[in-house]
DNA sequence: AACTATTTATAAGA
DNA sequence: TTCTTATAAATAGTT
């Protein structure tokens, strides 16, 4: 796997130092840095899983220090909900919703032809969304904003950050100072 | 991104059939397969953060069919409640035990030296938590059984085969005829 | 924070 | 459905 953490056994038998301070050091260092490029690959992942198909997602993860991240489509706390008590309560409220939008956006999609053709099949989907979002200023024009509480707003700063690397037009990028590293505390 | 889920317009766009019975198709067997796959994918993914990272997680995925899915650590159930709360709970409960074993662990891990050497850092890592649960029969040695209950059993199953496929040395593989695939409906 | 070499995941095909 | 393989993507290390 790409993610193979902090496992450099040879390096960390090599060392001279002390034991104890070594990892210290280590730990603060390095593993701040495995575990905030970790939790944004697996944001891009599991928005993936939800997007391409249509599954609904929560992800909770919780760093070594404590640190709150979550992640998920179209509703963070609904999903956990549903988890909880069996009931679908987005079923409800937003799936036909939903559904009419992903219909549409497939359909556009699908549509789209010529004009998308030398951009990967990624960016496609996502133009895609992004398109319809701007036009009906849907839902999906900020699911990402959702499930946020003031807990984890960092932590969508950074996923906000790798969607613009993915090359997502989510519109100029306002607040760029906030979109820095916050994981090192 | 390599999971790229269902979009491949192109071949979709060249069909002389019925749009909705075309789409119908693709969407009960392509969907589920890629599903499928990408669950796993993630659920392997949110298993290395955790481990390698000592992260506490909880990823709750509901297919379009509805079917829930859970992976989580050290227990997906307490990490969401945490989430709610505020409140460590595992804290309290587990996290000395945890870091105790985590610790033991890696000290095991940095000392096992040349007769791992042939073997990949990930079977490395993996290797070293058998080994240390199967000895002290810590929660460590089923920890992927502790979120479970009886409606994701088979995305465990699968999960279990996904591992195993990672040359996990989880015990003879009993019960092989429930590792199939489950996602079919 | 950006880049690249490398590792890893995965889509397609047998 | 499982296995293989070519391709695409994630990421570890480094600047």
């Amino acid at each position: 796997m790409a993610f193979d953490g902090d496992n450099n056994a040879t390096k960390l038998n090599t060392r001279k130092r002390k034991f104890g301070d070594i990892k210290k050091v280590e730990k603060s260092n390095k593993s701040h840095m495995m575990f905030s490029k970790g939790i944004i690959g697996i944001f891009n992942k599991v928005t993936e899983l939800s997007i391409l198909c249509d599954a609904k997602t929560a992800l909770i993860v919780t760093s070594p220090n404590n640190e709150l991240y979550t992640c998920g489509y179209p509703n963070c706390d609904a999903v956990i909900q549903q988890f909880f008590t069996g009931k679908d309560t987005i079923e409800d409220k937003e799936k036909k919703k939903q559904e009419e939008i992903v219909e549409t956006l497939r359909l556009e999609y699908d549509a789209i032809g010529d004009e998308l053709e030398k951009l990967t099949e990624e960016e496609k989907i996502f133009q895609a969304i992004n398109d319809e979002a701007t036009k009906s200023g849907s839902i999906l024009s900020c699911w990402w904003n959702d499930p946020i509480d003031d807990m984890n707003l960092q932590s969508l700063e950074e996923f906000k950050t790798s969607l613009e690397k993915l090359r997502l037009n989510l519109g100029s990028a306002e607040d760029e100072k906030k979109l820095m590293f916050t994981l090192e505390s």
